[in-house]
DNA sequence: CGAATTGTTGATTCCCCTCAAACTGGGTGG
DNA sequence: CCACCCAGTTTGAGGGGAATCAACAATTCG
């Protein structure tokens, strides 16, 4: 039976599931939140500064993933969240026919693993798209620190509750929306995350495949492709392979007309 | 700016909604966990007998509310999660243009408001679609209460987290099955929770409408009805208006062939 | 009873999937 | 160096599945 038909009704049962060794290594440097230079972006952001100290007080073990290498895979145990320090991942999931799902990509700052708290094991593969860093947290030493710290519990409580409105929203999209109101979303949301950490909100590099947006968004890569011409005879931006330049933001934001929550 | 584009980026800002009361009355009465009918299905799933112990301290206020009524409204200010205590709910959200997005169905045991941690306020509101009644559970207090107790603090991760794979399987739904696909994935999720609370996984009533259905799947009333008629053709099942019998589970199971991770 | 709501069914349209072919850039090896 | 391959992308042609528009039946309700 599977997890559509069991994610609310049978709760707390761990699921069996093959185990398969991660492939990236573990690195031995450590790091302190405080000197973090994510700042505000990652697991501190909203924590008062005395929880920031709290959090130091263990430190989280680093780990390197080169491109196209597999930070986690469907099944493992779950031990570990992972906060992107830098580069990009797409979390996927595998369906019955060989294809994979994907539900995510994960920038800086973004915390990755959260679905495996349910059953102890992770529901999806996190994927590198480019060279990344990732910072290790230890559930249960997580865990043991927030049961003594309302502030960090909220934090953690806010953050699997912004991930189900991400869900949400990314549900409404694929529930009420047409291609072109699809990649526009996507694209928009690609520019506001990269302007929030700094880089070009109107020139990008697309760290995904034609097929990984489609799988994402729930079309085909050749309407992917299609939908991108589409806008670039529109003159709502420049597209090369994976070079985009939006010119008409406010003419991609009209293209998704939903009120998305 | 949307949800969409937000909902990872800009963490913590309280959202500016409109207020709006809640229609139904709060009801004197209070229970204690250890004495509710629930049992396993609730909160306390997967709770030790001292932390239920811990849970009945305070007890939880409990509300009835008829058919049609609306438990709490997008928007209004976050303070309870609701544990469905009898009859059956829809969470649902008002899109740009006017139509609702209905985002799930609640029965006996489940919680509702989950997403409302996020960011103070609720994201979706929620209909009883019979007469019902619910538990609720102050989020402040719960806070309070499982900052002291890692159990507590490792159900309540849980239940978020179960909500996140939850998502994840109606993005699947929602991305790559048919028509047939998503009734027979939804008859099949709908029958699996009713046997799990007591009732019969091949008779029942449904609750909610073939537009509200639609919303849910991502597809037009016209289209559900259509899908009913066709298994009914397949002998799969018999359909009249809101009566639903289930002749062939295999069938049906086979009718949607995906793995939904 | 008429009006409104809900559900069923039919006819038509159209968006997107499928299949297919061609193009690109990059890497490899003879 | 160029020929070759390969993965990724673009574009075209055609078909199918679901949306749309519409009519009608069944039920509920004021």
């Amino acid at each position: 039976m599977s997890a559509v038909l069991e994610a609310l009704a049978s709760p707390l049962e761990p699921r069996v599931l093959p185990q398969a060794p991660t492939s990236a290594p573990v690195m031995p440097l450590r790091m302190r939140c405080s000197s973090c230079h994510l700042g505000g972006l990652c697991l501190p952001c909203g924590t008062a500064v005395s929880d920031v100290q709290r959090l130091d007080e263990f430190r989280f073990g680093r780990r390197k993933v080169k491109t196209g290498q597999t930070l986690y895979r469907e099944g493992d145990r779950f031990q570990f969240f992972y906060a992107v320090r830098s580069g990009t991942f797409k979390s996927k999931l595998m369906l019955a026919d060989g294809r994979e799902q994907v539900n995510g990509f994960c920038m800086t700052g973004e915390i990755m693993g959260l679905d495996g708290v349910a059953y102890g094991s992770h529901a999806s593969s996190a994927i590198a798209l480019e060279d990344a860093e990732v910072c290790a947290i230890p559930y249960v030493q997580l865990s043991e620190l927030a049961a003594g710290n309302a502030g960090l519990q909220q934090v953690f409580a806010r953050i699997m509750s912004r991930e189900i409105l991400r869900e949400h929203s990314l549900m409404t999209l694929l529930g009420s929306m047409n291609a072109e109101e699809r990649l526009a979303a996507f694209l928009l949301n690609l520019s506001h995350r990269l302007k929030v950490r700094g880089y070009s909100a109107v020139e990008f590099h697309l760290r995904m495949s034609r097929a990984e947006i489609g799988s994402y968004l729930g079309m085909t890569l050749e309407t992917v492709s299609r939908t991108f011409s589409a806008f670039q005879q529109l003159r709502l931006l420049e597209v090369d392979k994976r070079h985009v330049r939006l010119i008409d933001v406010d003419g991609l934001t009209r293209a998704f007309k939903m009120r998305l929550n």
